[in-house]
DNA sequence: CAGGTTTTCGCCTGTTGGTCGAAAACGTGG
DNA sequence: CCACGTTTTCGACCAACAGGCGAAAACCTG
């Protein structure tokens, strides 16, 4: 979601919201209350902080340090906003402002890193929804194809997908109604990667046949 | 590594090297120079952002942000140091300045989260290193015992050990004798998690063996 | 009720990683 | 100089995991 700037410098380029940080605030504080501004602070389903940029010269004038954030929103909401903003497509960007371009791309990573690792795909999907939403949002995000019977399958494992018993309304042309899933809350949280080399006691001993 | 201050606030209590930002210098420009002042930085195998520490209070005065860096080692060099820093264990640590603690925390869960799914062991290990001695620093650093033939493996498989033909000198105690290895270039560079769900094309085909 | 569409499920395959045991290569002490 | 302990290395096995169909199920339209 980005506004469109009135005032040089970068007059009419897009920007992302944002602003100066308050003596009495964190930035994580902060960031929600430059938000607030634009739009409905409610709807977000996740905040994280994504980097610091620094660079001498981003911005002309006085020094500016900048610590970006990664926000999602369910894809079902779109939230009330003023005239200057607009969503846009993260492939077909405006000219964008100061060195915000570079910030968008470095979420965009962000983005697809943590989607098959963790729980973020929750984030981008309304309380209940359908396995094939949430295949279009994995193969957006990550930019290929996801098989939605690998999906289910592995979130599933993960005792994160929760049948609610209602199914979805069909689509125009037909077809078989897709049932419906929730985020499961007994499900494992998963803010980092998983490990790959495990502690021990998480395999199987091998059962010996017995060569002699 | 740690220096113990002299001065109030907070004197004769340990702290994490580090110091003001200028203002023709971005954030890690300015962590090296002021690593500089403390050790010689040539040392330093790995430098990355780990979080922005923003909280109003977490220095008394005037308020300060500090943007914080995980950096890494091998555990072969001990670089020459002035007499007030010294090298601390993670798990035994003495009482911190300011916020330091917590920052150390966060920068040893982001090491473990990383470590089995990078090739950010490398910076922790000398050029030419034996699988034993690469075990023990997985171990320290996630915790539990990993098995020696797993880690070959998984790096192996990613093409990231090459042998230098030489073996290391036997132990104390006898034992035969650890083949060296060293980190190929040629190996696959990840600086983020491999994905789980893999793009279409990864796996095989089922050869239908056909039931009728 | 025949055709098209979308979802769902089962089965197969290749790969990955944990475990274990045996063999290899070294030092030491009797 | 040879049995013994020690450490590393290698191979084999097994379970879990993820990708790839293809058939069946469930819905709509005409």
């Amino acid at each position: 979601m980005l506004w469109e700037r009135a005032r040089e410098p970068h007059a009419h380029r897009w920007s992302l919201p944002g602003g100066g940080l308050r003596v009495d605030e964190d930035v994580e504080t902060s960031i929600r209350r430059q938000l607030a501004e634009k739009v409905d602070v409610r709807q977000l389903s996740h905040v994280e902080q994504l980097a610091v940029f620094s660079a001498p010269d981003r911005v002309p004038g006085p020094r500016v340090v900048a610590t970006a954030f990664l926000g999602l929103v369910p894809s079902d909401v779109d939230p009330e906003r003023p005239a200057d903003t607009e969503w846009h497509c993260v492939d077909t960007l405006p000219p964008m402002a100061f060195d915000h371009s570079s910030i968008v791309q470095r979420a965009r990573h962000r983005l697809g890193s943590k989607l098959s690792y963790t729980n973020l795909g929750f984030a981008l999907a309304p309380p209940e929804f359908t396995i094939s939403l949430l295949r279009d949002h994995y193969s957006a995000a990550l930019g290929y194809r996801v098989a939605a019977t690998n999906l289910q399958r592995v979130l599933s494992r993960r005792l994160l997908l929760e049948p609610t018993g209602g199914t979805a309304p069909t689509g125009p042309s037909g077809g078989r109604p897709a049932a419906l899933f929730r985020f499961s809350a007994k499900g494992i949280k998963v803010t980092d990667p998983f490990a790959v080399l495990r502690p021990p006691g998480s395999g199987r001993p091998a059962g010996g046949s017995g060569s002699p």
